[in-house]
DNA sequence: TGTGATGTTGAATG
DNA sequence: GCATTCAACATCAC
């Protein structure tokens, strides 16, 4: 489940279970996911080295080395980390692990092997090549507003662009739009600036919340579109109901009637 | 059995 | 060259 906050989340277990211990074995099980690098080769990499600690931006993860290399996690659609101890305790999908001198290890699982490990050795220069924007909870009110000027695209696909704003992703995107009353079809370049400002705020005040409850969205509020993500559903004030379509090439719901269509 | 899924990307198109 | 769109990726769960 990993946008933005989710991947905070990630970071945290990460920070809270593997660093500052030496890394004495690499466990490859599927290598499809390791991007750069082939099983061998990743473990001749790893082995030895100590996390001193991580670096996220948007959903990517980077987890510091003790050589000042760093190995990207992107967790992809379905990628999770389980730290543990007994061996009996590793999940189906783990695709790689690494063994701590603790005797615990930290498995990687992705049953669909959208993740993507990268291991890198120029952090800014591998930001660059992605490219990588600025993260959505970082970025300035400024600096998204300047992203936003001539563009052509939905506003849905301009949120969902990692290159111009990196963390929002499919669900937390149509939230946005959502709490902010902006159709997600609408034609960036058509937003007027107020508007522009309301779904600034918005994303924030959202990714915030998100963050601050480690992304477990049983805690989020009931009224939220996520609870009810469902075609034909009442849209909120008895307005409408809830619409289903492709925008931005993803799966979209949102509610005509409430959100507000700019366009030309 | 068919369908859709919280993401990214490279090729194609404008 | 740049912005944008879209199929493809691999697999599971409903």
């Amino acid at each position: 489940m990993p946008e933005l906050p989710e991947v905070n989340t990630f970071q945290r277990y990460f920070d809270e279970t593997s660093l500052q211990q030496k890394i004495v074995e690499v466990e490859v099980s599927d290598e499809k996911i390791l991007r750069n690098l082939s099983g061998p080769a990743f473990r001749d990499r790893l082995i030895n080295r100590t996390f001193t600690g991580s670096y996220r931006r948007g959903k990517y993860l980077f987890g510091e080395l003790d050589n000042g290399h760093h190995l990207l996690l992107h967790f992809g659609m379905t990628g999770d980390l389980n730290y543990y101890q007994a061996p009996e305790d590793r999940t189906r999908f783990e695709r790689f692990a690494f063994h701590f001198n603790n005797g615990f290890r930290l498995g990687f699982d992705d049953p669909r092997k959208f993740a993507r490990i990268v291991y890198i050795e120029d952090l800014p220069a591998y930001i660059d090549e992605v490219p990588l924007g600025e993260d959505a909870l970082r970025i300035s009110e400024a600096d998204f507003l300047a992203k936003m000027i001539g563009r052509k695209t939905s506003l849905k696909g301009f949120l969902l662009n990692q290159g111009h704003l990196a963390g929002v992703g499919n669900l937390y995107a149509d939230e946005i739009c959502f709490q902010a009353r902006v159709h997600p079809g609408s034609v960036v370049d058509a937003i007027p600036d107020e508007v522009r400002v309301r779904l600034f705020q918005k994303m924030q005040e959202i990714l915030q919340y998100a963050v601050d409850r480690q992304a477990y969205y049983k805690e989020y509020p009931e009224d939220w579109l996520w609870q009810w993500r469902e075609e034909g559903r009442p849209g909120p004030d008895g307005i409408g109901v809830m619409e289903r379509a492709t925008i931005g090439g993803r799966t979209t719901y949102f509610c005509a009637d409430y959100q507000v269509f700019y366009g030309h």
